[in-house]
DNA sequence: AATGAATGAGGTTTCATTCAT
DNA sequence: TATGAATGAAACCTCATTCAT
């Protein structure tokens, strides 16, 4: 066990499947190019096998993204739910709440980068109204703790809450499209710096 | 009206520009399915011809999204350099900054949504070559602002500025995809909340 | 009148029409690329108009195409006419139609590379039978003079006529590919040094 | 019959090559119709394929057109090359170079009729350098062969040697536009009435 | 005579998917 | 599990042709 808790995703583990690889295969193509840009072919070359042998694995092409988001989704409201449940004031949730998301993004990144970049239009197809489903219960959740934090003048009075809303939710997930965990810095630590932009500000306090 | 024959020049002469009109829908409609997943008969079709036709006009698909980007980047810096050589101390130039920004979204938004979602992986071909050269453009400026702002104390001495340019980029142009104009508020309005986040945080100060 | 009756065709006469210079555009183009990889715009642009102007002035690609080779042939036939007619032996027939072929040549270069290539093909259209008529002429004319040529022992007695004819029907037109006039010698001076090669071979006699 | 269950191998293996099937098809649809007059459907049809079937097996159309002609001339420079490592005088050089000639069109009717009709558009084309490559070779190597029979009297002393490779190359290789193998005539047979033309002539000799 | 814009048919190519082996 | 070959739909694009101006 590490203190952060983090497993890495790129240790194979003792078998849980081909499919667990080809996924994984699957969401860096897709992160990279786009899902529409991104051929199966593609997909099967970077796993060293044909394109027709992927269907022995899965349905479609769409089925893969399906699974590769859902699944980011579970974890992500799992860990949420989490800090949710800790019933911490607003903005030790906020907090919270950030640090999770940039844990999500470390582990997910691919996933993220494709929820970003595909979720709208997505959201439309039936097969995916869990996305649109997602992104409401995000909304609700975000706009409570804000409010709850004014309320309780742990934020400033006059905040529109729904444009801090949007500022929150981009500033945080749009993070995934450079953030690159190789670095020194761990999810935590990003998430600090973060924070303390989104709740200072960057000028100078007289 | 006029003595030689001639329509007054206001009057919409034979035309001033199928193609800009062209490069709107087809714009639009980049911007709503993303590039590779938009066809070419479906620009048509919203544009009132057929698929085939727009070949009379453009070379490829390819060099619509060539001209839409092209055209944006290059009002984008005529805007950005008029900021810039107004010569404003690091917070007022920030201000102008961000606030042409969100000028542009007001005018490109279609071209702004394309540009943070293609952009990335477009950089590679050598066509768009002139994207990495404005991401890199980009960056510089705001770099520049940022290290002259702590060096004047206008901004925070322990501001990590690489940081705060990413938080700035992304902040900024992701507020092209939901950014609506019908709405009461104009972009100088959007830009100063904004501002107002960005600058003196969310939270409340003691 | 010049000794030779050649006219240069690239003389623009006093007008006998637009047309005219289209055909040579067109043949000269149809020349180069072949008939069917020959674009409508390609004829135009190289006549500095735009590709439907093209059809003010003819009813169709194909018909520019049936224009060329029917002047072509009946400008020839004309001329072969005129030998026959003449009533001369065997080997002087042979002389004069190499002649007036390689005067074809000359005269019209486009036409018979564009025959070349195409005429088999285009046999097989209603429109075009007029090129099978002429074929069957031509080999009928020319296996006509070999055989009286033979009996009246002009040309040797063990003679192929059939493998003549295809040798002496390939063997003058395939030269339209590469013959160029601007060289020093006249159609006469290379139809004479071909004749040399066809009647006396390339062996040194004993 | 076997006792180990397979098939004897001169059972058609499962698949020594669909490609170089594939190859014929298009290649004799080529020489019937001209490249640009070919449709890869109707290569297709007459594979008995769908036309998106063939690009499992070649990259383009023109990739076809590439593999044919490399192909083919690989296989006549390897012949000429037989010929030319013999040592022969120029007379029986000149000799065993129509024949092999005439052995390549029986054995590759074709791709030389393709080249007959095609080379001289496409040495232009980068890909198809090796055209003009080719017949550099061709022309160096024929002239070669006359001027050393001229020189050492088995060719008349006043061949114009240009114009006799001209005359030989076209004479060749336009055979292969009426040559049909399925005759009495094997390609050899034909040769020697050709070479019987060529050196010594169609006349009398007195 | 010529332009500018479009049509419509058809061409080449791509690609997710299938399936016998 | 995977391959090799193919399908079939649809994509991008070309091009001869039309037509109002």
């Amino acid at each position: 066990m590490t203190d952060n808790g983090r497993v890495p995703t790129t240790t194979p583990r003792p078998h849980p499947g081909r499919r667990t690889e080809l996924l994984a295969t699957a969401a860096s193509v897709f992160a990279e190019h786009g899902y529409s840009a991104t051929t199966v072919r593609r997909i099967a070359d970077e796993a060293g096998i044909l394109a027709g042998s992927l269907y022995y694995h899965f349905d479609s092409k769409e089925s893969m993204l399906d699974e590769i988001l859902s699944a980011f989704l579970d974890e992500l409201w799992a860990g949420y739910d989490a800090v949710l449940a800790a019933g911490l004031a607003p903005r030790e949730t906020l907090r919270a709440l950030v640090t999770e998301s940039f844990r999500e993004i470390d582990r997910h990144r691919a996933a993220v980068a494709i929820y970003q970049r595909e979720a709208r239009h997505l959201a439309g197809h039936p097969r995916f109204g869990y996305l649109a489903a997602s992104q409401e219960r995000f909304e609700r959740m975000w706009l409570k703790v804000l409010r709850r934090g004014v309320a309780e003048h742990a934020f400033r009075a006059d905040l529109d809450v729904r444009l801090a809303y949007r500022f929150l939710r981009d500033t945080v997930w749009v993070a995934a499209s450079w953030y690159r965990p190789d670095g020194t810095h761990g999810p935590e630590e990003i998430a600090e710096q973060y924070l303390s932009i989104v709740l200072e500000g960057i000028a100078l306090r007289e």
